[in-house]
DNA sequence: TCAATTGCGTTATGCTATAACGTGTGCGAT
DNA sequence: ATCGCACACGTTATAGCATAACGCAATTGA
């Protein structure tokens, strides 16, 4: 599956998203396109979901924000299961992908005969710069 | 760390949670609690605070509900990470632990100077009996 | 041309979580 | 004993996150 083209409220969207330092909740970049016409939080919620669905964004589950995929050009959903440390400090995300974790946790969910649709990874802590 | 005596509160809504047969919401427990004199919100949050602290009830961020740890008697911050298997039809949630998984992210968080405090790790699924 | 699909805008509403205030109770130290 | 502290509790208000339901406009394809 390849990303369609974009419509303008998606670009907005992406484009702040892929611009900011930290994941961004909804009404941040509701309040980041105001200039640009947006008025209400469903405009962005829209936009989100397709984002969502092409697999160019993220959303951090247990901080109710949305980031841009680490990775571009490719599709993120093909990685299988992506997951993020979320530094509490300074808001950095690192995404990472590891085949490892992804079969340990699949061969667990198999032999529970567990159909996995959607996976959520997230460790909170303090990066390297923030640690200190 | 042993858990502290409940209060009152916290074990009424240790005591919902540990009957219910899925993950509840706190304003699902509030209205459960509505005729033990319960009426505001942060009575719930209050009690589920703590209770989180002691390791005996477990948030889950992609469903913005709650469970009861499923070792009630070992204090589940000991075992390193945990991770949940939610079924989508049912409601019902495996929890799990995982040694290798854990090494294997810890290992990751390691090499990234990465100080990890807290993790979340859910998958969203259908269980085996809802999967038919 | 007509119907179906998709994106968009708006208003209203619902769900989730916390701030800020004050009260009461138990308990150790002086 | 009583003072001070820590902690649980109750209440009101508010903040933050997300979606329902309506209608309009543009696009596309039979």
């Amino acid at each position: 599956m390849t990303t369609p083209i974009l419509t303008k409220n998606q670009t907005l969207v992406f484009d702040v998203l892929t611009k900011a330092e930290a994941p961004l909740s909804a009404y941040t970049i509701l309040d980041k396109l105001r200039d640009h016409g947006f008025r209400a939080p469903l405009q962005v919620y829209r936009a989100l979901d397709k984002l969502l669905e092409y697999g160019v964004v993220h959303r951090l589950e247990s901080i109710n924000s949305f980031v841009a995929c680490a990775h571009p050009d490719e599709n993120c959903h093909s990685h299988g299961l992506v997951a993020f440390a979320i530094c509490e400090s300074c808001g950095q995300v690192i995404e990472f992908h590891d085949h490892e974790v992804d079969h340990r946790l699949m061969d667990w969910l198999k032999s529970q005969k567990f159909k996995a649709e959607k996976s959520t990874i997230e460790i909170r802590g303090h990066c390297a710069s923030c640690a200190a």
